[in-house]
DNA sequence: TCGAACCATCACATACGTGTGAAGGTCTAC
DNA sequence: GTAGACCTTCACACGTATGTGATGGTTCGA
């Protein structure tokens, strides 16, 4: 598909979509023509990406964690470097950090909606 | 305790602190001199600010959930408006997505540092 | 009393995700 | 063949969280 689709499917902008390809993030072939062809996993891809760009991880750090999505997993263990392993088990670990305070926070809003229904049921 | 003493306990830059302050979600009173004083109370909000902003929420939206985040609860419940409300409800759904994405991605990074390590134990 | 270590405000700079528009090429339907 | 809807690249701009430095006041210990 070309990548108007791609932005509507996404609910993205074309030129986010373009910034992303930039990032490295995602990936287009090219038409004769030039334009950008995406397939259809580019789909899902570009929402995950936009998932994780939402929960506060820059594209950078993406970028680096984007093999580990690829299913059925299809990656050449070879390229796993002990540096990048190590980098992975770090972002890992933030991840659920993050994800902690997310749903930390998220109770203590439910609680104090709730006792704010409770004050006043109406 | 003034400002130099919250940044080094909160890891925080003083350039961060006032303009966390600026941005309405820490308060401090001030001493005869101008400087800062800070409550030992201070030392958990700025933490908490720091996750929050580190998931991805905006100032903006980190002060509007701030009043559910003090415990115990001294809120003045006449203020919450429906607008605010609505707002909050929304916010929490949003972080539980959030989390859910992080989640998600955590576990599909783990998955594949297991994989590595069974292709290769050393 | 002097110097170091704080503090204050203010201004400018940077990185990053994103918007917007210009200038121009391509495709399709009439 | 022309109009409109796509596409391309490029450049400039903005908001937000941050860094850095200038300039000057306050506190405190030698």
């Amino acid at each position: 598909m070309r990548i108007g689709e791609l932005a509507e499917r996404t609910g993205t902008s074309r030129r986010l979509l373009r910034y992303y390809e930039e990032q490295g993030l995602i990936i287009a072939s090219r038409g004769a023509n030039g334009y950008r062809d995406y397939d259809e996993a580019s789909v899902d891809r570009v929402i995950q990406v936009r998932g994780l760009l939402d929960a506060g991880l820059p594209t950078r750090i993406i970028k680096q964690i984007l093999p580990c999505l690829d299913k059925p997993r299809a990656i050449y263990f070879p390229d796993a470097t002990p540096e990048m392993i190590a980098t992975l088990e770090e972002e890992r670990d933030r991840m659920a950090r993050r994800a902690e305070c997310l749903l930390r926070n998220r109770d203590a809003i439910a609680e104090y909606l709730d006792a704010v229904r409770e004050y006043d049921p109406a």
